[in-house]
Parts: C-alpha cells; sequence; structure tokens
DNA sequence: TTTGCAATTGACTAACTGGTTAGTTGTGCC
DNA sequence: GGCACAACTAACCAGTTAGTCAATTGCAAA
C-alpha cells in the first residue's frame, strides 16, 4: 500500500509544508475573524500541528499576522507587468491599469478584507514592514508615466495629481467590496454576481477615463471597451 | 455654596444622562478599538459607572454596539436636505449631493471606522435594525430624480445606473478616508489636512461631474470650482 | 553509533473578559 | 411614611486565550 515517493517522503516532517500550512490557515483566520478576533487555537488545529509550533516559528500572533499580511499585499503588485503598460498608448494603458485594478480586488477578497483590517489597527503592522512599500513607487511611476503620455497624445486633461488618481481608481473598485455585506442590505442588491461584476467593472473604467479625457478638444474614439469575458469569481 | 437650580437638581440619579454618557464612551471604544477589540470594563471605567449598569441598560456588548452603530449611521442621512437637492439644476444639486457626501464622511470619521468594522463582521448587527435601511431609499430616490432631471435637461448622460453612481460617489470619498492610515504610509502623503482634504473634494466633485455630462453635446459651464486656498497643514 | 539540533508535542498558567448574583440606595407616588 | 421600582454597586465566576515550560522525536552529519 505504501508508495515510496521521494517527493511525498517525508510525510512526517516537513518544515517548509507545515510553515506553509499555518501560513495558510492563518490567513483564513485572520481574513475571517481580524485580528482580535483570530484565534490562536484554531489556527493550530485547523494546521494539524501543535499551537506551540506556531510561536516557534512565527514568535507571536501579531508576527503571524504580519507575514500573512505582506504576502496579500505584495501579491497586489507582483505582477511586473508596469513595463508593459507603460509602452502602451495612454488612453488603452490607462485602460488596462484600471481594469487590472479592479480585477486583481475581485479576484482576491482576502487582499480586501486585511486592508480593511489593517487600518481598523491604524496600519501600525504594515509600517513595520519594508518589502511593501517599494512596489508602490512603481505603481505611482506607471501613472504618472501614463498621465504625462496622455497630455502629449492630446488625449488626457493637464494637472492630474497621480496619488488623487491612484485613490479613485483604488476606491472605485474598493469600497462596494469591502462594504458589501451592509451596502447589499441598504440597496436590496447582490454585488458580487457576475453580471454585476461586470457592470460595475465598466462603470469604474468609464468614469475613470471620463475623468481623464474630459475637456480635451480632439474627439476620441471609444474609449472603454465592451468586450468582456468573465473571469470574475465570487468567495465561499 | 449650593445652588437650588432645578435643571441640575438630580446630580446623583440621572438615568438619561447616565445612559448617554455610557453610549458616548461605547462609541469611542468601538470606534478606537473595533467590536472584538472593544472592552466593557473600560467603557464603564471611562463613562464612571459600574459595569453592570451598561448590562442593565443595553443588555450585551453586542446589543451596545447595535445601539451605537444605529445612531452613527442615522446621522448619515438625518439632514432632510434630499428635498432641497431635488429642486435645484441637475448639475448643481448633483455638485451638491457629491460634495456634502464628501464633507460628512470627513466630518465624522468615526462613521467611517464603524462602517469598516460593521462589514468586517459581515454586516450581521446592522441587518438587525430597521431604522437605517429607509434612510437609503430616500437617497437612491433624490440620485434617481437628478439623473432624470439632468438628462431632461441634456447635461447628463443616460443609462446612469443610480446605484453604481452612489458607489462610486461614496467609494471615492470612503477609501482614502478609511485606509488613510495604511496609504499616507505606502504612498508618503498625509491625506487629511486641509489643503489636502480640499483639493481631493474638487477632484471627486470633478470626477463624477465629468462622468456624468461626458458625451453630451452641449458644452456646459466651468462644472467644479478652482478657488483653493493654500495652508498646507503637517499631520501629528 | 553517537551526537547535535531542529521539529514537534502535551500540559500548564496568569491574566483577562463578558456576564451574573445578590444586593443597597434614592425617588416618585399614594 | 411606606411602598414599588428603577438606578446603581461590589464582588465574584466560569470560560477563554496568548503565551510558556519541559520534554520527546526524527534527521543528518561526524
Amino acid at each position: 500500500m505504501e508508495l515510496d515517493l521521494p517527493a511525498r517522503a517525508k510525510a512526517v516532517r516537513d518544515p517548509e509544508a507545515t510553515r506553509a500550512r499555518i501560513l495558510d490557515q492563518a490567513r483564513i483566520e485572520f481574513v475571517t475573524h481580524g485580528l482580535n478576533g483570530a484565534r490562536v487555537d484554531r489556527i493550530a488545529e485547523a494546521a494539524h500541528v501543535n499551537k506551540n509550533l506556531i510561536y516557534h516559528y512565527f514568535g507571536s500572533k501579531e508576527a503571524l499576522y504580519l507575514e500573512v499580511l505582506e504576502r496579500i499585499y505584495t501579491g497586489l503588485r507582483a505582477r511586473q507587468e508596469d513595463e508593459r503598460l507603460r509602452q502602451l498608448p495612454a488612453l488603452e494603458g490607462m485602460r488596462q491599469l484600471v481594469a487590472s485594478t479592479f480585477d486583481h480586488f475581485v479576484a482576491t477578497p482576502d487582499l480586501i478584507r486585511l486592508m480593511s483590517v489593517e487600518n481598523i489597527h491604524y496600519g501600525q503592522h504594515l509600517k513595520q514592514s519594508t518589502r511593501v512599500k517599494p512596489l508602490y513607487r512603481g505603481l505611482l511611476e506607471t501613472l504618472q508615466v501614463l498621465l504625462v503620455k496622455g497630455q502629449r497624445e492630446g488625449v488626457f486633461r493637464a494637472n492630474v495629481d497621480a496619488v488623487d488618481l491612484y485613490l479613485s481608481i483604488s476606491g472605485l473598485a474598493y469600497f462596494f467590496l469591502s462594504n458589501q455585506h451592509t451596502l447589499s442590505w441598504l440597496l436590496d442588491r447582490n454585488f458580487v454576481s457576475k453580471a454585476r461584476i461586470r457592470q460595475r467593472r465598466a462603470h469604474v473604467v468609464d468614469m475613470v477615463l471620463s475623468y481623464l479625457t474630459d475637456g480635451v478638444r480632439k474627439p476620441r474614439s471609444r474609449k472603454h471597451e465592451l468586450t468582456l469575458k468573465d473571469q470574475t469569481e465570487v468567495r465561499r
């Protein structure tokens, strides 16, 4: 019955796999219950490890939380598509940047939850991280490159602040997801059906591009796509 | 020495004042620490009452939280300016609606925090409330009235979904406030100085109105204020 | 085989925390 | 003046929780 697969040989002691299992269950726990609501005992049980092993690897509940937080934040901008976007025509590059930001939020509900959790805690944990911050510089630079290029091309308005623009792009995609539980109740609408996500995506892209192209002389062609493949996935 | 003021006569036992004091301190506690992080003992101490008095008045920690939540949510739409806004020209009415939504978020940080907290808890408490939901119907109706009027006036585009528009207006004003602690660190910018708030306000109004008026033939007058006094204020 | 060390565990605890029990005290009303 | 009841209090408790102690187990190198 027993197979002697080399890759599976060390089923008894496998530190890396164990560590990964802890991190995975910790993420689920923190996402579901927040930092204060999370229970180390539950994480240990779900990961099938002794609680003390968690302290052996991570030192404390908060250190474990920080590790989870860093991992999900770095995933946000891990795909280095900045270079590709900067090469595109400004309007198309911006359209893709907005759309991919939106898509990433939709595809990663855990990120939305942990961003909220971390801000409830005044961002005090993320500030201890050194790995996350650099990723945002690249994003802002890409935005700036596209803004300047768009102005030169005559398709974007002038005097757009890159940070303000980023806040708007993110805010448009973030709020209806982060607050979906109260909003769906208050507004009698399901926000995470595929059709709704598709509608929202088009609306967000449209709003950002309307703003950027507003007041520019040259009449532009249709500025946002109507070809939207479904790739939304709703969380459990 | 003792004054016999009728209004201040019952300093010893004043149920209403005591109840209000508890609610006030509870709000501070829930806003600062969230639901799980809040401590009933701390609320009792801060309100100068015996802890059991809290249970006498409110029954449980969660019931107290719900009361705090209801009060801050109803404040969001308490000012019945819906009627006034509907009377205005569409562009001006919409401009004021966006601006006042923005201003209310800025003026009520506790609301932002509690909205985040409640959504971390999947909105399960707010759903038990009956007082909050009706307020949102009026808001959506006002939005719808202004949208239709704007289309008739020829200043707004057609086919704008009122719910989507509300999500955008709120999202633009909410995100940079709710996530200001991580964002100010990641983007090296203070978001809550008076100058920044003013800039953000103009940007949000501009973006929403650009979207609504985009593609409409008739050229419109300047649609957003450009009066930006400069007075930078450094964050704590 | 031994030895060193990381991986892993079970049992434990000090501090906390929401909630309760069993009252006492003040006030309005008849 | 005394009764009913709400306002208010002190002390306590059972269950929980992050974190610790002391030990055992498996692996790999010498």
